[in-house]
DNA sequence: GTGGTCTAGACCACG
DNA sequence: GTGGTCTAGACCACG
């Protein structure tokens, strides 16, 4: 096996996330659930979100679960699915703030 | 050969997408079609629409086809002449928090 | 041959630019390059750039070439090589003018 | 197969370069010597290679080998534990304009 | 030697 | 039917 158990875990989830399907400070799934797909044991899964937090590409907080780096929307806004050299249009008009909210 | 045969195939798509022949959510050619077409191997399309994919402007699901990114309708309709995904999501604009809701 | 030449010549500068070999605002090579590189007629290649304005993607500007749309660095700054999952790190803190340095 | 080989080759790589094993500007593993390494036919370590190209995290060169992004020494030089390629543009920091130019 | 394209065909999951 | 992966091998340009 070329790739340990903990490193496939961590790898795949640094994939779903290279592809999006969980973006900036976006919640991960639970060590309990990631432990019962792949079938390993828990600690397993703490060491491969070990490697993610020593990458700096998820970050966890006691009790509130494993979430990926990286404020939600902001970044991703910019980022996003648009090719680009599509980008160039909208000026980055910050949102004016206009008393209310 | 300035251009390599998926590249060719690509642009070829991108250029009838923008031309309106596919608008938003349609269904494009198979992979088989366009092999067949092009009389190129079916892995040069599949790169092709990789390309494509990559660039955000088609997105696939196993045994549903190949469709231009976007809702049916609902972009297109606002549009003008410029091919819907050129607009980079000028919807988005937060709803003004005008003092109630 | 699938492509027209005009439209072989708009899809090969499509990719160049969203290969990044032209960003926002950089210069394209002039007519007179193209039809001599591409052993066509200059008005295959003017044919050719009216395809690339048509989509938004290049302007023109009388004596002054041809450019990709939108301006110089800025956009390109935000959304270059860099993965969008290893974005979220630096806050946007705009540059301090300290006067000195 | 929770990973695709391809996924797998990509990754290891990935976490071979994150670990420092590869550093900047360092020539990585040949296309042929991965495939025998894997047991997998090249077209599918290309193809690995693709996703660390399309991440930016290598770049490769007609008979040249592919590399890790970025210059030997410097941007390692200048860092800590964190991999060169999760930095993004550290540098770029306009020289600011100080009256004269 | 190297990376990249391309083929012809098998295989799989999804519908 | 569909998209996507993967193989084994040929071919090309670059060095």
């Amino acid at each position: 096996m070329p790739l340990l158990k903990y490193e496939q875990i961590a790898d795949d989830l640094r994939t779903r996330i290279a592809n999006g399907e969980f973006g900036p400070g976006e919640l991960l799934p639970s060590g309990r659930d990631l432990a019962e797909q792949w079938s390993v044991s828990r600690a397993t899964v703490v060491k491969a979100y070990d490697v993610l937090r020593a990458d700096g590409l998820v970050v966890a907080r006691q009790g509130a679960g494993s979430r990926v780096h990286g404020r939600r929307g902001a970044d991703r806004a910019s980022c996003g699915r648009t090719p680009s050299w599509l980008k160039p249009r909208h000026g980055r008009r910050a949102v004016p703030a206009t008393g209310g909210a």
